[in-house]
DNA sequence: CCTTCGGCGTAC
DNA sequence: GACGTACGCCGAAGGC
């Protein structure tokens, strides 16, 4: 008997791109390219290739509308654009299943899956053995006698009216039925509300069909009955939408199907493309060219994802992942000095090495060290506790005995070292008496600058993405939620095998990363020559920490309750009842259904927003709106500033201690939290008020010196448009110049309204604010503002001309850049849904501007911080807002510290504008602006 | 009980 | 739909 193989493509292609986004792996061919929904489409053909059939067929969805579109608008009219990282792996997909020889069937106006049943049918008739591949559960209503089911990503397989019993609870001819009366939210198929599959299959099985189930719908009780009442209408089509078509007309026959010779050629070039090695391997012949140009990181990382992968799909391990880098590791627990001396020889010979500490707290400023660990090789590992204190705890090396020996090692420039995150090391190190000097590496922010659009850059989501291996996770050990334990607590043996895990892993992904970086050049400089020098500046002024006056934040504190009691008191009366303020759910239901205030608004689900814009919009019709803002702008300052700045203050240093985030913001911007010390108010009164609680300890001096307009600056060097590089060399204010250029004026003529209106143009330029935005922006109507970007335009062309270049560039690489080259990838840029790819192509036009000044700033601090430490007794740098830098000086070391920190911040960057630094002194934060 | 998400608002 | 990058508060919903 023949048998025939239909494989359902596009939905395979789908699941396979899901699937893999579910675990987190990411694979790409050596030039970033993403592959891992390929690798598993790929591995599934090999799989049904080695069953041998007579006859096949790889079938996807053509493009255009089907007739269920026609006899449904709704008809998948919620889908979500395809994600393109994985439309881009789709012509790709079409051009390896041609060149592995399999036919190739799109037809136009149906779907996949009525190709597929039509073809199915037609061979069962002919006497053939047919097997539909597929992971979607609808064709479950052509299993019959000759027609049976697999799924490769799940194993499983559904042969006759038992399985498909087993699986649905009815027989393969009620599929239909059961789906029509379920619907599929996917599809957006709206089926009987609160009816899944066990309700339709006991239907079913009571009345055998659907046309049963609606004739006898009016004896069904409950809120089901009422639910299958109201749906009744949308019955029938449900069940037309969800028929698989056994009838389409098609110009080939199953007996046509038969597997063509493979394209060799094609195949060897396809493969090297996308870094599919071990199938170019398995290709044999030549494999000089580009696939061994490859980085060896490369080589050993996609082979080893792709064969965990290809026991995912076919339930066969057919190769083992590389051992070097995906194997467990084997680790040495030290705890006799004669265990220490052996590892301290051992790191004192290696040319770097990964180190880790574990503590007991997550707070780098309050934690207490528990134990450290060390790699030499990946494979290899050692962890040392010296303060596990749980009852019947083993002996342990002291802490300080060991922390000597290992000092020369860690204060030692020499002994280059390497960690994830270390920063969080530093600081405990630092803390228990090491200055740790050499630290050379730092696996969060390898991957960090190799892909800063990737959102976790932590050493579980590493490991897996670029070594496919699955590390011990903290709560594995130590417990999770109210059941966590102290690391101190954790049984030595288990706290082994977690912490010198950490330390080689830590290893294994230098090893991966940094033969990535050494392939883009300019990745690596940044790398090099700016975040790995700020790690310690970083924990430097972490450490520093700025001083508070605690007494002032609660007289804040109080003053801000009293004020929000009389709003709370107000806001009751007006409402006539009671109501929480926080509440906007509740203040939804009161202003726009019971008062009937007009929502004029709409939050991004659609419900009526109570945001300010709403409140204002409403607030001359009604009391209530404005004392609600009222409330919320003194309820944000006491709970986001009063209330928690003075619960953040650290009782060992009086301080309070920000953690900056250094692989946070995608343009390379640092991010600051715990407390975030980077948006303490400061437009309003109320809010500046908080700034004055930010203060100089006594004979000393805030001192603030911030980058005049460097964004703006920036873009003028990137677009070198004579215009406002003219303004800036003039050292003008440039939101008065552009108005002046832009109105037609002389600078002295130009009103508060015109550079209002100019400023506005200046910075939603850089957002890559529309026409629509600014007539917001101003309140004004939406011709004037373009009319004012039109002036723009005209006196600053080149700016223009940047713009669609950055746009441009953006299309065609998928990522922009910095001025010192710093990349940002833009998933989104090519997408089809257009609010995707407008918000791709702002992004883009921000980016080099942000991410440029944030590469300037920290230059500055990094020369800063060199200067600055022979002064450690008169200056200390404090804080970073992201164009502002704040330092606590002796008061007459003031005079001293400005003018040699300007020029630092003035030489960080050689741009065709001059940097120019304003610079302010005051006790608190506040007077120093 | 704990986590996640939506809505909102602060900074540059 | 309409202005880029963050962090974090609160309430509400949902999972365990």
């Amino acid at each position: 008997m023949k048998r025939l193989l239909l494989i359902d493509g596009s939905a395979y292609l789908f699941r396979a791109y899901h699937a893999m986004k579910a675990q987190g792996r990411e694979f790409t061919a050596p030039d970033g390219f993403p592959t891992a929904a390929l690798h598993v489409v790929l591995s599934m053909l090999k799989a049904h290739l080695k069953e041998q059939p007579d006859y096949l067929a790889f079938v996807v969805d053509a493009s255009g509308p089907t007739f269920r579109d026609a006899l449904d608008p709704q008809y998948k009219a919620h889908r979500p654009p395809m994600p393109d990282d994985l439309r881009a792996q789709v012509e790709p997909m079409m051009e390896i299943v041609q060149a592995l020889g399999f036919p190739i069937l799109r037809v136009p106006g149906v779907e996949a899956d009525d190709v597929i049943g039509t073809l199915a049918l037609r061979a069962a008739e002919a006497g053939m053995t047919v097997t539909i591949s597929t992971g979607d559960k609808d064709f479950a209503q052509l299993v019959r006698p000759g027609v049976a089911l697999v799924n490769t990503m799940t194993g499983s397989r559904m042969a006759d009216d038992e399985a498909v019993m087993a699986k649905f609870g009815v027989r393969a001819d009620q599929i239909v039925d059961l789906l029509a009366l379920m619907g599929d939210s996917v599809d957006n198929i709206p089926g009987v509300e609160k009816c899944g599959p066990k309700t339709a299959a006991k239907w079913l099985g009571e009345y055998g069909n659907l046309d049963s189930v609606i004739v006898n719908a009016d004896g069904f009780k409950g809120k089901l009955g009422e639910n299958l009442r109201a749906a009744l209408h949308r019955l029938p089509l449900n069940k037309q939408l969800t028929t698989i078509k056994t009838d389409v007309e098609l110009d080939v026959g199953p007996a046509d199907l038969a597997l063509r010779e493979r394209h060799v050629e094609d195949l060897r070039r396809l493969y090297a493309r996308y870094g599919f090695n071990q199938a170019l391997k398995e290709l044999g012949g030549d494999p000089a060219g580009e696939a061994a140009a490859e980085a060896a990181a490369d080589r050993a990382g996609l082979r080893s994802t792709a064969a965990g992968y290809a026991r995912a799909a076919t339930g066969s391990a057919d190769e083992a992942p590389d051992p070097a880098l995906s194997a467990k590791g084997d680790y040495d627990t030290v705890t006799t000095r004669a265990q220490l001396d052996a590892w301290v020889s051992k790191l004192d010979a290696a040319d770097e090495f990964a180190f880790d500490t574990e503590t007991d707290a997550l707070d780098a400023m309050q934690a207490n060290l528990v134990g450290l660990s060390f790699s030499t090789e990946p494979g290899n590992g050692c962890y040392i506790p010296v303060g596990h204190t749980y009852p019947g705890a083993p002996a342990q090396l002291p802490m300080a005995e060991t922390l000597d020996a290992l000092r020369p090692l860690l204060e030692s420039a020499k002994h280059r070292k390497l960690g994830q995150h270390g920063k969080y090391d530093l600081h405990v190190l630092r803390r228990h008496g090491v200055d740790v000097a050499g630290y050379a590496d730092d696996t969060m922010l390898e991957s960090f600058i190799w892909n800063s659009s990737a959102t976790r850059h932590d050493m579980d989501s590493l490991a897996k993405r670029y070594l496919g291996y699955d590390t011990i996770k903290f709560e594995d050990v130590a417990g999770k939620g109210a059941k966590q334990i102290s690391f101190a607590e954790v049984a030595i043996d288990d706290a082994a095998r977690y912490a010198a895990e950490d330390a080689d892993i830590t290893l294994r992904l230098h090893r991966v990363l940094s033969a990535k970086l050494a392939t883009e050049p300019s990745l690596e400089k940044v790398y090099r020559e700016i975040e790995v020098p700020l790690v310690p500046v970083l924990a430097r002024m972490e450490a520093n920490g700025i001083l508070i006056d605690a007494d002032e934040l609660r007289r804040q504190s109080a003053d801000l309750s009293r004020r929000m009691l009389a709003a709370q008191q107000k806001a009751t009366e007006l409402a006539g009842r009671t109501f929480n303020l926080d509440s906007p759910k509740q203040l939804q239901a009161l202003l726009f259904d019971e008062l009937k205030l007009p929502a004029l608004v709409k939050t991004p689900t659609g419900q009526p927003s109570t945001n300010e814009e709403a409140l204002e919009a409403i607030a001359d019709q009604h009391e209530l709106p404005r004392i609600i803002l009222e409330y919320r702008g003194l309820a944000k300052l006491r709970s986001t500033y009063t209330d928690k700045l003075s619960e953040m203050v650290n009782p060992d240093t009086g301080r309070v201690h920000t953690s900056y985030h250094q692989a946070g913001a995608a343009t390379g911007r640092l991010s600051s939290n715990d407390p975030n010390l980077q948006n303490i108010p400061i437009r309003t009164e109320d809010g500046r008020r908080i700034r004055k609680a930010f203060i100089a300890p006594p004979g000393r001096k805030l001192v603030a010196c911030d980058y005049s307009q460097i964004e703006l600056r920036i873009m003028a060097h990137l677009s070198e448009d004579a215009g406002l590089l003219r303004a800036f060399a003039a050292g003008a204010d440039i939101h008065r110049a552009t108005a002046a250029e832009v109105f037609g004026k002389p600078l002295d003529e130009v009103s508060g309204n015109e550079r209002r209106a100019a400023k506005a143009i200046n910075f939603g330029l850089m957002y890559g604010m529309s026409a629509f935005g600014l007539a917001k922006q101003l309140d004004i109507g939406r011709g004037e503002a373009q009319d004012y970007i039109a002036l723009y335009f005209n006196r600053y062309p080149d700016v223009r001309d940047f713009m669609e270049r950055t746009r441009k560039e953006a299309h065609e690489r998928g990522y922009v850049e910095t001025v010192f080259g710093r990349r940002l990838y833009l998933d989104n840029i090519n997408a089809r849904n257009q609010g995707l790819r407008a918000g791709a192509e702002r992004a883009a036009i921000n980016a080099p501007m942000q991410g440029t000044a944030a590469d300037i700033i920290k230059r500055a601090m990094i020369a800063i911080d060199g200067w600055i430490a022979d002064h450690a007794d008169q200056a200390k740098m404090l804080l970073q807002v992201h164009d502002e830098l704040v330092f606590e000086c002796d008061a007459d070391f003031v005079d001293t510290l400005i003018p040699e920190v300007k020029a630092r911040m003035a030489a960080a960057a050689e741009l065709r504008v001059p940097l120019v630094i304003d610079a302010g002194v005051g006790d608190n934060w506040d007077e120093a602006h």
